[in-house]
DNA sequence: ATGTTC
């Protein structure tokens, strides 16, 4: 694979072979370096291999290796001559964050964080097939497929300033409830307000640094301020939707007399049937995984209301934004000097709307939308705002998170006879959790310095720094 | 990520 450097943050995989169009990697000389090792890069090559794709198979300095796909990955494919793939998506269809800021600062939760660590972990279901929040039948359940957030604020999880400030205004269209297997159905009747496992958690923190104070204004961000961070997705239900496609699709795509370099980049053409109801399946998911994330929101607030008996106006629990970052969306870019509709897939990856796009909310829309990077659990995280370069160059797209260094199974062995809530403690982060393994699992030594790869956005223009978040209190799966 | 290999 032949590499060239375009600047310090971008390098470019030379087209060769059956791709066509070239990867671009952003990154570092030295995270490039690491990357050589792993199967990443050559993903990104094969990616640039399929039908339709436009300008090139993007990567962003949190990349590693995903099913078929990176995971941080980019591909753009014309929505009239190009495919669609499950693998450019993801298993945890929707997979996203959403931020929260409140009227608290850190004096009025000092004294009370193991309380309200319990009553969040008490309150949240979490953890590896976590029920109990809300239970749907057939009926309503079809209902959150097919409006998303709507659902959740008009049942009274919230409010329509929360749906404002939603990506998609957390519905995608196209969803059609009648694609969606009895098996996925069921496994999503009880799910619905878990947060899961794995890296998804929910997080209180602390805005510690404000970088543009226009941007962090516009989203109600100041320092000091007790914040809270939501990181999950599409539960049981978007996995079987991810798995049930993927089955259709490998038979699909024997059709089809196209050679895939991987069995795993199993697609459709985005006009063809099979595309069109992965899409309208995809979409059923994506609106759980929205709901989902407003009902745990919802959740919050009850558990800070209740803990600090303190009213809702005290509180003030407002949701700056909720962002996805494992989707496939119908996106209009200016490709070779005309616009184009395309099928933007990001996959560990997120949108990163610039100034002036319709649709960032009306009161972001001057400065541009906002991006949530969540980094480990006792670092930091970060948050963003989208840039007119990042709808140039990337289909107004950036990173997701730190990335992973360790397999689940290294980090394991690394936390061996180790307490890793302790060391979390003496930084001053509170963490309850309820898998076995997943505190070593998602220790801070397992991720990549999430500042190193915000660093990389933000020099390369992707992404303009807003704030930086500390976390004090974690519930995790 | 995932009722962590129906």
């Amino acid at each position: 694979m032949k590499i060239q450097r375009i600047d310090d943050h971008r390098w470019r995989i030379e087209r060769s072979g059956q791709m066509r169009v070239p990867g671009i990697v952003y990154a570092t000389a030295a995270m490039l370096d690491q990357l050589q090792q792993e199967e990443a890069l050559q993903q990104v090559a094969n990616v640039a291999t399929l039908p339709g794709i436009v300008e090139a198979s993007l990567a962003m300095p949190d990349i590693h290796w995903g099913y078929g796909f990176p995971i941080g990955g980019v591909a753009a494919f014309d929505w009239q001559n190009g495919v669609v793939s499950p693998g450019g998506v993801g298993y945890d269809i929707n997979c996203g964050v959403r931020l929260a800021t409140t009227g608290l600062v850190y004096d009025d939760i000092r004294d009370r964080g193991r309380e309200l660590v319990e009553a969040l972990f008490r309150h949240v279901p979490s953890g590896v097939g976590s029920t109990g929040s809300v239970k749907l039948g057939p009926k309503e359940e079809k209902k959150v497929l097919a409006r998303g957030s709507r659902w959740a604020v008009q049942q009274g999880f919230g409010t329509d300033d929360d749906l404002r400030h939603t990506e998609d205004g957390g519905c995608l269209p196209g969803a059609d409830p009648e694609l969606i297997s009895a098996r996925a159905l069921e496994r999503g009747s009880r799910q619905l307000g878990t947060l899961g496992s794995g890296n998804h958690f929910l997080e209180v923190g602390l805005v510690e640094e404000i970088y543009q104070p226009a941007a962090a204004d516009a989203f109600g961000l100041h320092e000091g301020q007790v914040t809270v961070l939501l990181h999950s997705g599409s539960r049981g239900l978007g996995y079987q939707v991810c798995d049930d496609f993927l089955a259709v699709m490998r038979k699909h795509v024997q059709t089809l007399g196209i050679q895939l370099p991987d069995r795993q980049l199993a697609c459709a053409y985005i006009q063809s049937e099979a595309g069109q109801r992965y899409l309208a399946a995809m979409a059923c998911a994506a609106n759980y995984a929205y709901a989902n994330r407003q009902i745990l929101l919802h959740r919050s607030r009850e558990v800070f209301e209740q803990t600090l008996r303190i009213s809702p106006r005290a509180l003030d629990m407002r949701l700056v934004y909720d962002v996805c970052h494992n989707i496939a969306k119908k996106e209009q870019h200016l490709v070779q000097g005309r616009q184009q509709w395309l099928c933007v897939h990001r996959k560990g990856a997120t949108r990163a709307f610039g100034p002036g796009q319709p649709a960032v909310p009306e009161d972001y829309r001057e400065v541009g939308q906002p991006i949530l990077i969540p980094g480990d659990m006792g670092t930091a995280s970060y948050v963003l705002v989208g840039t007119q370069r990042a709808m140039e160059e990337t289909f107004g797209s950036t990173c997701h998170g730190a990335g992973r260094v360790l397999s689940r199974k290294a980090a394991l062995k690394r936390a061996k006879g180790r307490a890793i809530h302790r060391e979390l403690e003496d930084k001053g982060v509170l963490v309850r959790w309820t898998g076995r393994g997943t505190l070593a699992e998602e220790m801070p030594e397992a991720y990549k310095d999430v500042s190193m790869v915000v660093e990389v956005v933000h020099a390369a223009g992707i992404a303009r720094k807003v704030a930086r978040l500390r976390p004090l209190l974690v519930v995790k799966g």
